[in-house]
RNA sequence: GGAGAGGUGGCGGAGUGGUCGAUCGCGCCGGUCUCGAAAACCGGAAUACCUGCAAAGGUAUCGUGGGUUCGAAUCCCACCCUCUCCGCCA
């Protein structure tokens, strides 16, 4: 949620901003709404009030005795009943509309982020580890024979297109992954482990700014609860409608969840394999820190990503996300993108983003810096820490070797009973 | 799923139609006292929005949303959540 302050603050810079993100200015139209807004509150506080001092004498008199009083007075807020509702519902509608429209703005950018319409203007920031050379033509994931576990069939029987089921070996190795993950996250980096729910609320998901706009790229129950399409969700709404005590920031979590995704408006894009799945795992990291350490805060946590594909020895490029490429709730992002020789190119395997106040606005999350100190909006960050599925895309098709077989990474061996490779048969050895 | 109880300020806990935004206790902040502290005593302190340069005033908030009423923390309805017992269950 955009700051109203700052609209109201400085009108050209807020179009300024929408402009970047290729929206269209409307600054004019929406200090108009508030202007409406406003008028139409203190109307209707304006009839409240009148009506509080008529109710309160209209007491008085009762308890004096004075009936004819009372009775007109009584019937002086009677005769104003309708107006009164009238207004109040006017001054909820003004409020209504307005906060409609601020709902479905987009965060604002900060200045570093380059100018852009999409992703061909996003700038490589650097890069590590060296891709490898084959003697052989590279596999993609899904072709390379150690990876026969991958059964799209069963899935496709079970639960259609976009699902997956893994066999043997090859569970064992994403397994080992999202643990590896986690216990590199709480060993490492000092982040809090979090197990929570993945079907959530509707405002939860309203929280971190997945609804309203972007209702059709997650499930709904029948229930009316949603299904997390990340762990972003619920970790950064664990700060929601809280008042922080001085201290507490910044708090750093992470957890390995189910991933749902409708992937709607993404049909025929990656349809082979398992990069776009309608559930997937994903380590992900939530911080929630003051305003002055948000920033800092995201080069933390891009390191924190970064030393997870360092130690499994996959190469990678980091990408500062243009404009027109960055989230709706996103400030700046940085992208992860993994070097996947089967496909020969840097795919997407983490999204690091800072969020500013945008979600805590929504939220309403706030911190005090000191004991009576007045409550301030925290920042929150989120980044994939990673995903699961795609690292083990990459694990695949960095490690195969001519026989068909994958050596592991070995920072893996101890989290599949000293293994080192997924063999041609799709079994550890 | 069935039956019952309950959700009040940082915490505990009063308050069942009228100056109640809310008694009181604890905790918190400031002060007096003290070499200093403790104790005691005095004072202070919610959040959001609206008007206003400000001082200040107004509106709303007692789980959430409606309703009844001149007036609702208090009455009615729905929903959410917590607890107890029963049933079912990983």
């Amino acid at each position: 949620m955009q700051d109203l302050k700052a609209l109201r603050d400085d009108p050209e810079a807020f179009d300024r901003a929408l402009l970047r993100r290729g929206a269209s200015a409307q600054s004019s139209e929406l200090l108009a709404l508030d202007s409406g807004r406003r008028t139409a509150i203190a109307a209707a506080e304006t009839a409240l009030a009148e009506r509080n001092a008529a109710s309160k004498a209209a007491g008085a008199a009762k308890g004096k005795g004075d009936e004819a009083e009372f009775t007109r007075l009584r019937d002086l807020v009677n005769a104003k009943k309708d107006e009164i509702a009238a207004l109040e519902a006017a001054a909820r509608d003004a409020e209504a509309r307005l906060k409609a429209r601020l709902e479905t703005l987009p965060n604002t950018l900060l200045d570093s982020v380059p100018d852009g319409p999409d992703e061909t203007a996003n700038r490589e920031a650097r890069r590590w580890g060296a891709p490898r050379a084959f003697d052989f033509k590279p596999l993609e994931h899904f072709e390379i024979p150690a990876a026969r576990g991958l059964d799209f069939e069963a899935a496709g029987r079970l639960s259609g297109a976009r699902f997956t089921i893994l066999r043997g070996g090859i569970a064992r190795v994403q397994r080992a992954l999202g643990q590896f993950m986690l216990d590199t996250h709480l060993n490492e980096h000092g982040l809090q482990e979090i197990w929570s729910p993945v079907l959530v609320k509707p405002e939860t998901l309203y929280g971190t700014g997945q609804l309203p706009k972007f209702a059709e790229d997650s499930f709904e129950t029948t229930t009316g609860h949603w299904l997390v399409p990340t762990a972003e969700v619920t970790l950064t709404n664990l700060v929601a409608g809280q008042i922080l005590e001085p201290g507490v920031l910044p708090l750093r979590f992470c957890a390995l969840t189910q991933c749902f995704r409708s992937e709607a408006g993404s049909a025929g894009r990656d349809v082979r394999g398992i990069l776009r799945q309608h559930q997937f795992e994903k380590v992900e990291m939530v911080s929630v820190t003051t305003p002055e350490d948000s920033l800092a805060e995201q080069a933390r946590m891009t390191d924190c990503a970064e030393n997870i594909l360092k130690k499994l020895e996959l190469p990678y490029r980091v990408m500062e996300l243009s404009a027109g490429d960055t989230g709706f709730g996103a400030q700046r992002t940085y992208d992860l993108e993994v070097w996947l020789p089967g496909q020969d190119m840097f795919r997407e395997i983490s999204s690091v983003s800072v969020c500013g106040a945008f979600q805590a606005r929504r939220m309403n999350a706030r911190f005090r810096r000191e004991v009576e100190g007045r409550p301030e909006f925290v920042h929150t960050l989120n980044g994939s820490g990673l995903a699961v599925g795609r690292t083990l895309i990459a694990v695949l098709e960095n490690g195969q070797q001519a026989d068909g077989s994958v050596k592991l990474p070995a920072t893996l061996s101890p989290y599949l009973g000293g293994a080192t490779l997924l063999t041609a048969e799709g079994t550890l050895g």
